[in-house]
DNA sequence: TTAGGATAGTCCTTATTAGTACTATTTACA
DNA sequence: TGTAAATAGTACTAATAAGGACTATCCTAA
């Protein structure tokens, strides 16, 4: 799960980028663990959920679209989308206008679903920033998104 | 690879906190994107180059503190190891002490490839820091650490 | 209008990932 | 001391994950 670069014990590593990168991973790390306990009590998995929290509240989303929202290549989000129809949480359709283009929508169930765990979730994750102050917060998106745009 | 919740489209969800993630997802996929095409050019994967970055001068380590380390579960360190065995750049030997404990160290190869890329993966990433100031780096391990602490 | 290139999604391969079950070994404690 | 609990690593499963080959479709330019 990791990709680390935990280096500190060597010398030509001890640098402040190294610092950084270490604790991104580190608290990226934590994220996804606290994340995916979550949500796999509802059976599903953390891409999984994240597909269906991007479908809630649209009219549903062509699969390029749905992999530029949440990050996942087409070849990942094939088997993704292919399993949460084998849920049937999710399904394709065709789109009429450009017919190498796929829709992918929720179903009656899939909508259920997002309404019932979505504003869980989201407490549950608003819960563990509770410590935390909104200036803090402010200042780590602000330095999150320069640490994006160094790579 | 994501693991992203974008939700900024969603009213429930128009909250600080859901920047922070959001950020904290885009700058860790940032990172991992430029960290695995450099890696890559060596014939390794991440997790592999992490495992011979972590051996790199030391006496070699036993699994278990292998993989607090690099954050990989044991079971998945046991394929990164046998891959890297395979292609002669680290191997295993008993541990006398304990022979539930196995240690993994570099070969001749294995150093050989430490000493030639890891200052060169070092360098490339230091480079890419040259736009952030020192200041906002300290700044930026603090937060993350906090954002750690939260989950 | 038709050939060439670009695009969308699927399929395939290799590797990572978490988790669980399993074996061997060690440790703790009664 | 002897047995139960704990620990280390491997084996196995299901699901990502990136990347490349492939097919179908669309678009562009001569």
């Amino acid at each position: 799960m990791a990709q680390l670069l935990k280096l500190n014990e060597k010398n030509a590593a001890r640098q402040p980028f190294v610092a950084v990168i270490r604790e991104l991973v580190r608290a990226y790390q934590a994220f996804v663990t606290f994340d995916a306990r979550h949500i796999r009590q509802y059976g599903l998995t953390t891409p999984q959920a994240d597909v269906i929290f991007t479908l809630g509240n649209t009219e549903g989303m062509v699969f390029k679209e749905l992999g530029e929202h949440t990050l996942t290549t087409k070849g990942t989000l094939t088997g993704i989308v292919d399993r949460l129809e084998q849920k049937g949480l999710v399904k394709r359709s065709l789109c009429p206008k450009d017919r190498r283009q796929m829709y992918v929508l929720l179903t009656k169930k899939g909508e259920k679903f997002f309404k019932k765990v979505f504003p869980i979730h989201i407490n549950k994750l608003r819960q563990q920033f509770n410590s935390m102050t909104k200036s803090d917060m402010r200042k780590a998106v602000l330095l999150l998104k320069k640490i994006k745009q160094v790579f």
